[in-house]
DNA sequence: TATTGTTATACTCTATAACTATA
DNA sequence: TATAGTTATAGAGTATAACAATA
């Protein structure tokens, strides 16, 4: 009954997922918000830091602090747009895409794993599919 | 790329998901892990207080507050066991039947909607299936 | 000694309103 | 007036340790 709540199920599978994902990264204090943000911005420079909040679901109010700490870190940059000043450009630094490169097999790795647990990259597009389906 | 990567799909579709929820039940005041609770126990009266936090994968000591509450609303009750006097066994009150009566239609039409968005109960089935397969 | 429920506490996430500087 | 970024703040959700009662 429960337990074929697709609310439910989510809740579960992204809980595992997550806590896969923190076990993976766990010697490179990383969040997985962080990681999407250096992969969002590796192939696309310069995106607006409201676009890429909301690329990524989070409101911009609390997307300031996540930039500061990648910013602080030295892995990302803002610079302010010159067609309009008011827009916060973002750039992943020369240290950030290397730190990305560090993490990419471990990420690889990751979803090697969860694929493993789908049965194979076929069941992992149709989950991606469904999962799409659900957000529109 | 990040657009692919199922813990960032699983996030977003949670997120969508909950929403929905929450709009559907905006006028019964009811989270999502209240109701979650109720529909358990409905079908398992008497579950250790522990057991139905560990079902639902909330920690003991953060689950204590989220009965307290059901039980404040008179749709829960707690009972010391009488072969183990440390555990309390959980069952939903008379109200909390009659409640639960009333949320349920909503929930089915919760669970309708988002059965059109995956296509069919066939795709919903297969993405249970697949939730369930990254929860091991 | 170990377990169940509980309390206290801190930390993260999320949501909202208001401010600033630009447009 | 409207928008992008920011600040402040309050509310959830989550994690951890310690305690009382009981096994």
């Amino acid at each position: 009954m429960m337990e074929d709540a697709v609310g439910y199920r989510l809740r579960r599978a992204q809980l595992a997922v997550f806590q896969q994902f923190n076990e993976a990264f766990a010697a490179k204090d990383l969040r997985p918000t962080d990681f999407a943000v250096l992969l969002l911005l590796s192939g696309n420079q310069g995106l607006k830091q409201s676009e890429v909040a909301e690329a990524l679901g989070i409101q911009r109010a609390n997307f300031v602090a996540i930039v500061d700490g990648l910013e602080g870190k030295g892995l990302v940059e803002r610079r302010k747009s010159e067609t309009d000043r008011r827009v916060q450009a973002l750039y992943t630094t020369r240290a950030g895409c290397d730190y990305l490169e560090e993490l990419m097999p471990i990420w690889a790795a990751h979803e090697e794993r969860l694929i493993a647990r789908l049965g194979g990259t076929k069941e992992r597009d149709q989950l991606i599919d469904l999962l799409k389906r659900l957000c529109d």
